[in-house]
DNA sequence: ATGAAAGCGCTAACAG
DNA sequence: CTGTTAGCGCTTTCAT
């Protein structure tokens, strides 16, 4: 029954007219305050909501936000889109937003979604996420001045940015997780990451290089940070295998890791490592394999995340025009962005 | 570009009326070979998009489906809804339908979410997970006539489902699981789930139950059923120590699990558990937690399920009457469904 | 097989 | 502050 109830039903309950009627839902400080509580007691009676397809018609505007959704690799990491899109999906509606889904093999196939879904159902505006150096959706969306928030920083163009962004510090994860192996007593602390050119990869490992360079001179040089480093693509295998590699030839105490994949492998070599102490080791996303594995672990605060995006969003589709200038000569045309600090989630594994 | 392109003026361009246009995209049959071609190439060649608001306005269709996201419990199987939701949108996009997602804390706020978006976006359909006994979501959907799939049964009123449905068989889950520990030699076999009441754990417990029974009269009576069986509710720790209560008082030499979450407690119990022969795990979900920790578990098809959702709704959605008559005397209406089997993953743990 | 007219529900302009 | 008019882009009659 909550169907099928229009604003002509609203108006004729009510006794005012149609518009003042959409006055009270979209320009209330037009309407007297007294005929504006009726109007909001009859809406709320009869149950009515503004159809969207017509409001649409109308402002151009659908209230929707896309974002894709992928397989998300060996899916250990796959939770972390899993909390990022749940709380995406709640702050949105608390800002009258919903969010559309979609998938796409690759970024090319990622654009032509772009035009199918802005010819027809028109989000106001996209997420992207896992962007990467020489992102080709950035360019793509920013050539046509569509409104869009990146999760993940714009690795290419940093630090000025020409689109909003809201990102998790992980050079600050890793060298909270560093700092915090020092703080137990361990001085010689590898790390396991994926190899140079991604611009998250990088900027995890820079973390703990500058954390343990910091101690080394302090100390007087306590690093030799290339033999305690060890890149290798995600997973737990070659987690596994680099971290034997690591412990037989460089003889860390502790490890940090880019990944959770990459630590639980480098937890397998650890446990069946020889020597008096323990290995320890400290992961990256706090998945629930982390705590299924008892590995402690970088935590992203996903859904604060979630909700920047959403303010971000929220603001550039009030003024459309902050976003649409991407060549205003006389403004810099900063974007807003947000880089957020992750915790360390501390369990037996360190 | 992509945008701006109304049916006007694909039909200039074409040199055609607009119907013809329209028609060629909803009656090809109406139009004429030639004609029907030319129009073809050139909505492609101007990247035409019917605009779905003004489309939905019309035939009050909007190609969307609806479905929420929560962030699914301990976090274990949550990657469970990503692979499905993945596949949802994989699928619904080939038929040409949109996810749209929404949350809600409990079954009745997720009623109230219904009511919005049904008066707002006006989905075509719902789909339902997490179905459970007395679930006043079918009963409110099914009452208005409103199409939906749930994904899961409908445990309150098997076997006639007044709703379609799809879901995987637990209970041959867990009985492909036993027979792998009985091939393998193994003759007292535990099983750790949850208490009964839930359809999906109750379901599961009875694929082992049974699977064990028939064993017990094959060999003439091999199963004292409750001394092999813990119930608890769903985590590591209530896995772990329903394990070693069951591995102190029972001897069992493999255990089945409801959940990986279980087993993977099960798991810990197990290897801190003396005996000549390593006690074998098996869990359920095959999660990613279940692939680091070498678990063999029961992997669901959640691509094909979420397949054949849409499937059912697209269906459904082309006959409409056919789910609208919830009290057609004449006829059964019985609902089309799905039970998919699900498959063992074998890995180290048995 | 194709063209003309109507209207889905809403809100942005105005007029009162 | 409230009411009237118009039209967003599309599909569905109904004529031709």
């Amino acid at each position: 029954m909550a169907d099928k109830v229009t604003i002509t039903d609203v108006a004729r309950a009510a006794g005012v007219s149609r518009q003042t009627v959409s006055n009270t839902l979209n320009s209330p400080e037009v309407v007297r305050e007294e005929t504006r509580r009726h109007v909001l007691e009859v809406i709320e009676r009869l149950g009515y909501r503004a159809n969207q397809a017509a409001r649409q018609m109308r402002t151009g505007r659908s209230r929707l936000i896309a974002i894709r959704i992928d397989p998300g690799g060996d899916g250990i990491s796959g939770s972390v889109l899993d909390r990022f899109l749940h709380g995406l999906t709640e702050t949105a509606a608390h800002e009258g937003y919903r969010v559309l889904l979609y998938t796409a093999a690759d970024d090319r196939a990622e654009i032509a979604t772009y035009e199918d879904l802005l010819g027809s159902y028109k989000p106001d505006a996209f997420v992207l996420t896992a962007t990467h150096h020489d992102d080709i959706r950035t360019s793509w969306l920013l050539e046509r001045g569509l409104p869009f928030v990146a999760f993940g920083r714009p690795w290419s163009h940093l630090p000025d940015a020409r689109h909003p962004w809201v990102d998790v510090d992980g050079a600050s994860g890793t060298e909270a997780a560093t700092r915090h192996l020092l703080a137990a007593g361990h001085r010689r602390i590898g790390f396991i990451g994926w190899p140079s050119g991604s611009g998250v990869g990088d900027d995890r490992r820079a973390g703990w290089a500058r954390t343990f360079t910091a101690l080394g001179s302090e100390t007087g040089g306590a690093g030799d940070l290339d033999a305690l480093l060890r890149s290798v693509e995600d997973g737990i295998e070659s987690g596994e295998s680099a971290a034997r590699d690591l412990l037989r030839t460089a003889a860390p105490t502790a490890l940090v890791c880019a990944s959770d994949s990459l630590a639980l492998g480098a937890l397998q070599a650890a446990r069946s490592h020889e020597g008096e102490r323990p290995v320890a080791v400290i992961g990256f996303d706090d998945t629930p394999a982390a705590t299924a594995a008892g590995l402690t672990s970088v935590h992203q605060p996903l859904a604060e995340a979630a909700a920047a995006c959403v303010d971000l969003l929220a603001r550039a589709l009030e003024n459309p025009d902050a976003m649409r200038s991407p060549d205003a000569e006389g403004s810099p045309s900063e974007q807003a962005h947000v880089l957020l600090p992750p915790s360390l989630t501390i369990r037996q594994s360190a």
